[in-house]
DNA sequence: CTGAGATCCTGTCTGC
DNA sequence: TGCAGACAGGATCTCA
């Protein structure tokens, strides 16, 4: 489920526990992609939440002298409820219980995670990530040099977590198609020129994608319930067999690293 | 070091 | 309708 846009929108839902307390953490399933540590309960017990915030597809709930890291995984999400409210759901792994509400973390294919970090920069799963791609760091200079020194397909790289942050499968392709790069174009025959395109159309792509609240393919909400309104605008994502929307051709749909890719024929080499 | 492929897990959809 | 198999928004690990 959850690329950029998606965590980014369920940081924006959860940020008004600023300022609160944290009562208390607790953990009904601690199998999680990383078994979940007992500090996680132990050590977060009336913690003041200073901030909340986004690292790559990490959310970072800031406490006094620690962080708390979520990533949803591939079927994560959260969703506030308030406490008097008992109602369970199945795969509700954790609850990060507040005053009046709490965010219960659901997440069926447990392929996400919870940690209780003092330094998320230097945690071994985030200390070697790549540039934010909303940031400056993400530039045409910065893409073609790894391009440049990379046997991968393009689109291999710009999910690579390692040199860019938060770009998944649904916002690679899209990305590449409003570049006008094919996806499965080796990264030694890409140019400046492209990358350019290609960086520039990641961010519009990205932008957009967070102020229509993400993508809901079937089961993303945000953590206030809401949709993400992104789908209606998918050019090529999930769409093989069916007419580009710039040309009459039609999209395909190929496998790049054992991941479904799609692109069009016509406005895309 | 790089890159390809298997792997973790459950739910849903497709085709026979 | 039932059931096997494919597939799903991620990312690490192992091996060549």
């Amino acid at each position: 489920m959850p690329e950029l846009p998606e965590v980014e929108t369920t940081v924006k839902a959860i940020n008004k526990f600023e300022n609160n307390i944290l009562e208390r953490v607790v953990v009904h399933n601690k199998n999680l992609r990383w078994e979940v540590g007992e500090a996680v309960e132990l050590d977060t017990k009336g913690k003041l939440v200073k901030k909340i915030t986004r690292r790559a597809k990490y959310i970072l709930i800031h406490l006094d002298k620690s962080y708390l890291m979520i990533h949803l995984g591939m079927s994560g999400k959260l969703r506030i409820q308030s406490t008097k409210n008992n109602y369970f759901k199945k795969h509700d792994h954790a609850e990060f219980i507040f005053k009046d509400e709490k965010i219960v973390f659901n997440d069926p294919r447990r392929f996400g995670s919870i940690h209780l970090t003092d330094d998320f920069n230097k945690h071994k799963l985030i200390e070697n990530l790549g540039v934010e791609p909303l940031s400056k760091n993400l530039n045409k200079e910065y893409l073609f040099n790894l391009c440049k020194v990379s046997n991968l397909d393009i689109k291999k790289l710009i999910m690579d977590q390692k040199k860019i942050v938060g770009v998944g499968n649904i916002y690679a392709s899209e990305s590449l198609f409003l570049a006008g790069v094919k996806p499965n174009r080796s990264c030694k025959k890409i140019s400046l020129d492209d990358c350019s395109k290609i960086v520039k159309a990641i961010k519009k792509v990205l932008r957009y994608a967070i102020k229509m609240g993400g993508t809901t393919l079937k089961d993303f909400y945000s953590a206030d319930g809401s949709e993400g309104y992104f789908s209606l605008e998918l050019k090529v994502y999930g769409r093989n067999n069916e007419i580009c929307k710039h040309c009459d051709s039609e999209i395909k749909k190929i496998i790049i690293g054992q991941r479904a890719t799609f692109y069009c024929e016509v406005c895309q080499s």
